[in-house]
DNA sequence: AATGAATGAGACTTCATTCAT
DNA sequence: CATGAATGAAGTCTCATTCAT
């Protein structure tokens, strides 16, 4: 009983997902460089070759991680798009950020290895940073919206602290204060 | 006639130290696992076994950047020492840090780095843990030294705001606007 | 398609074999320390990596080896087992090893290089210690049951005539006058 | 006060026949692979270049070593040449040999390193196969004149036997019944 | 006579990548 | 689609040897 090709479409869907999940959960953790495809393959299930069979090498398979990284960068932006509110869209960033920060810490780790790595892959930096701009704007336009003195300033300061915050509890998951963190922030800037 | 101890001492402090300055510079950029010793030396501008004369190995040579790193950071709190005033004591930390981030970005990416990747070295790991930790306490007495309500949190917030300054701003060498950010925290929180 | 797994099984069964062979031949030659996995790998006709694939480390493959000559040790002393007379018993003991001599001289240099350098590893000169006092009782009881005066220490001078002559002829394989000597011994012990 | 001439070449003795003592010993116990010339210049307490003013390099360190090696050898069967009575001659060997034994097992050690490897020096290995059969025939010689039947055979047995036993001495240093093996080898072949 | 810093060849080892099945 | 044996380049590390002092 041959599989129809959804099937085998679904097969390939699947397993590349799966791959893409484990090499980027490594990734995370223990860097580029120093996870191999071995490990990748090992953590993911399948075989050497198989990560071959869907990955031209290494670096290929690093841009379709950073790929995901991008489209959740996107996700939680957009989570903001359905509010006008300027306050009301703040909070919500807020909330999606720090449920993100608590729920994937892969993904903001991996965020960081990134920035920090431009050597990495100069392209996937370039678009990183101009994710960061994006971020940086829209964050603005918000801060003007809500009519916040020195907007210019203030958005890049809150910025920071959002990274910041990320930073330091990825640091010290155990003891960092997350969640009175995220109540303090909002009632502070959107209330 | 051989040289004397002084002599050998001395060529050894100074080799060992260029070998340090190379390493910590190599490994900032390109990270710990995408330097290789033969790129050290290259830099360092020695040969390979050399390194290998001053350091047992690539791990002990990471650990004695980790103690330059470590020794720096020191330096700058002990900065805020001479200060009594809370007010002038944190700006002073502020100008030392925002001077310190110009001057030397790669000890900047270094910590960074050190934090994502917790599993390169547990002890270097645990100790940088200690002295954010340390670090938070401190801002905290400042903050309460200033009377700012919520200290405990807005300690947090502050050095959220340093660290992500540093971070968006070593990613964005170019355009980010640091001494205006700078000028700005100054006014924000020191006056 | 894949292999199946008994083909897998079987490639490295055979593979492993190889190196195995090719490495106990070179230790044999040329110590361990004076073969290097470069040269096992030419000499087996495979990669430099894929020794790696089988090996964890040269340690790991020395001690592979070593057991290899472990278990041919066995093979050697269980060719007696089958006989219940003691003059026939040693007879065979006499035979075997002279043939093996002559078959394998690698094999008895490997073992001499193995008690000559125990600080080679420790674990392995222990077993083939027990190995030794194992045969020292064994021939003890065969000269017992020959009703030999003195049957402790003739037995031992017995084993010291063997070790003497294999190496001896080691040393001079042309001229040794090796089946000469076989035939003596059996005659002044086993008539 | 300038050293004379004398003094300065006593000093070179002397610390030429330090470092050949330390080396004979390493490369005994560690074989000559296994011994860095670290290893024998901290040994001997003097540093590694020094070494080098008194030998070429590693191998004709090895080669003054070999010849160490060489002249005890000619001492030990030297200590027969006072004796005409072929029975006291083979008792002053056993005794001379066995004390040997004793006092100096690293001196046996290396003399089995040194067959064992005939790839370390095919020139030393020669010399030392010249030895041992000048040995075979000097111990035949002996046999001949005690008019043992036999004696060519016989002699040779005999070195067997002394080799043999220097083997599994040193193997088992701890339990091997040393003392009593020679009284009895002297009962055996010297009453 | 003596030192140990410095070099570089070569050893051990890892790992991205290919390929036969 | 899937496997893991096999390769080879590159990295870590050791050590004989040289050399300035």
């Amino acid at each position: 009983m041959p599989r129809t090709k959804e099937q085998f479409e679904d097969i390939r869907a699947k397993t590349k997902h799966k791959i893409l999940e484990h090499a980027l959960e490594l990734f995370a953790e223990k860097g580029f460089k120093g996870t191999s495809i071995n490990d990748i393959a090992n953590s993911a299930g399948i075989s050497k070759g198989l990560a071959y069979n869907y990955f031209k090498n290494k670096e290929e398979l690093m841009l379709s991680v950073f790929g995901l990284l991008t489209k959740e960068f996107e996700v939680l932006f957009s989570s903001m798009a359905g509010e006008s509110d300027p306050k009301k869209k703040l909070k919500k960033f807020i909330n999606t950020t720090f449920k993100k920060l608590q729920q994937d810490e892969k993904f903001w780790q991996l965020y960081f290895h990134f920035v920090l790595l431009p050597e990495l892959h100069k392209e996937a930096n370039d678009i990183m940073s101009g994710f960061l701009n994006e971020a940086f704007k829209e964050m603005e336009k918000i801060f003007v919206a809500m009519k916040i003195p020195n907007a210019k300033e203030e958005s890049k300061i809150f910025s920071g602290i959002i990274d910041g915050i990320c930073f330091h509890y990825m640091f010290d998951k155990e003891n960092y204060p997350l969640e009175k963190m995220r109540k303090y922030i909002i009632k502070k800037y959107c209330s």
